[in-house]
DNA sequence: ATTTTATTTGCGTATTTATGCAGTATTAAA
DNA sequence: TTTAATACTGCATAAATACGCAAATAAAAT
């Protein structure tokens, strides 16, 4: 048999199931597992498919977002840059939703061995991307705008995890009123990962700093750590610093 | 024999078999290897075909290596209009993840009025465009691969609810053994979705029909509705129907 | 018909490609 | 953690290919 028809047979069994198993593959073609292994690989280099432990994925059958280049602002690649250097081996994560988050996960580095628990569909997705870390996601109702989950039972389960970090993707920071959002439902669930967490790292793009919005999430005093774009020493954070909170 | 000969001859064969190998050419044909292979290029410059290592292949054999495009789309949007019909304003859904489903999702009218129950995370995706319908993640550990939800919470939290209808991806399914798959903890949690659901619908193209994977995940007799791209009546879906299987 | 010219073919050799195997490292699961 | 499965590495082998060249064949010109 020629490879092409090996690979024409695999592109086949792909696209009916999804999914390939290297040694289902090698009995059906007759070959050893090492030339199954090296036609994946072809493939995957190609784009036909995704080489994975043990086998291989349709491209779409597994989902990525692909929108988010356009926009990840480089204010929010350098905040993601010093949020990733906080984040440890074996270290249990709380993560909200929000394109900083997303550059967030996006920055992680590959060998990172962290558990991950997320609301939000976005970053559950990013995080599925990260081949070691492994991602719980705390489900119930969505709430479609913010495509998170939301509710009591979300709020009774995050009550019941103790986090090392939880990291908010901001909408607005003020000195006064600390951080405050719209919606109701996400501030409880908000409200519930500072809870639940030892340290609540706030991440917000300059232009949300001194902003408010109708109902408060949290006091500054309960945000430990505080990062923009901009440097420690700037002008526009001293007021954060004096209240207490470590900027980065 | 002259050249022009062979070369029909060899089109000939491709036109029959969709491939050749050079060394049997070489002695159909009883000329060198070298001839061969020199035929072959050349019907390859022309566009006749297309040579590969130890032969070539017929050019429809060509498959299109589909970046993001699903495979069988058309059959899968009959299938999703099919299904759709079933879904009544007031009903509890419960849905896999896939890409037929994804395209029962989007094929959804906007008026409806339904909730949705989904472990799977493309699936909730999708199913938060939607304007009307509640959507309801069951979630936990995700599944990397499968980018869904699996795990003891899920199927405890699946034996709570009590659904309508059911909307199974199916992968593989088979008069014998019914619907059958790769994983452990993905079928763990698809019983566990059949069982809460009043109602199971299995949705496959036909390609699917017939073929089997490691893992049962239910017997056909648990399978309520078949829906395929196929005509209800059609031959290949006899056996299924003679099961008890109500085929659309 | 014969010579000339161009093309085709086969062979030897060097090179490349495909594949499997063994040992080791890595990964995932129990 | 331990254990089993899978992946990687280097290597050996066999098959396929490329290339140059000379012989054979076909086509063209005389």
């Amino acid at each position: 048999m020629l490879k092409k028809e090996r690979h024409a047979y695999i592109m086949h069994e792909i696209d009916i199931h999804n999914k390939v198993l290297s040694s289902d593959l090698s009995m059906q073609l007759a070959v050893s597992e090492d030339t199954v292994r090296r036609d994946l690989q072809e493939l995957d280099e190609s784009g036909a498919l995704t080489k994975v432990h043990g086998g291989a994925l349709s491209k779409s059958f597994h989902f990525t977002l692909q929108n988010n280049t356009v926009y990840s602002q480089p204010e929010k690649k350098i905040i993601a840059q010093k949020a990733r250097e906080l984040i440890k081996d074996g270290m249990l994560i709380l993560l909200s939703g929000g394109t900083t988050i997303i550059e967030l996960v996006k920055s992680l580095p590959p060998e990172l061995n962290a558990t991950f628990i997320t609301v939000s569909i976005p970053t559950a997705l990013e995080l599925l991307d990260h081949p070691n870390g492994e991602v719980i996601f705390l489900g119930n109702k969505l709430l479609k705008n913010a495509q998170m989950a939301v509710g009591a039972e979300v709020v009774q389960r995050l009550s019941e995890i103790k986090c090392d970090l939880c990291f908010l993707g901001t909408n607005s920071i003020d000195v006064e009123n600390g951080i405050t959002d719209l919606e109701l439902e996400v501030i409880e669930v908000k409200r519930a990962m500072i809870k639940s967490a030892n340290k609540t790292v706030s991440l917000a793009i300059s232009k949300k700093l001194n902003t408010t919005q109708r109902m408060v999430v949290c006091k500054l005093e309960e945000v430990d750590i505080l990062i923009t774009e901009l440097e420690p020493g700037a002008e526009l954070l001293k007021p954060y610093q004096a209240k207490g909170v470590t900027i980065i």
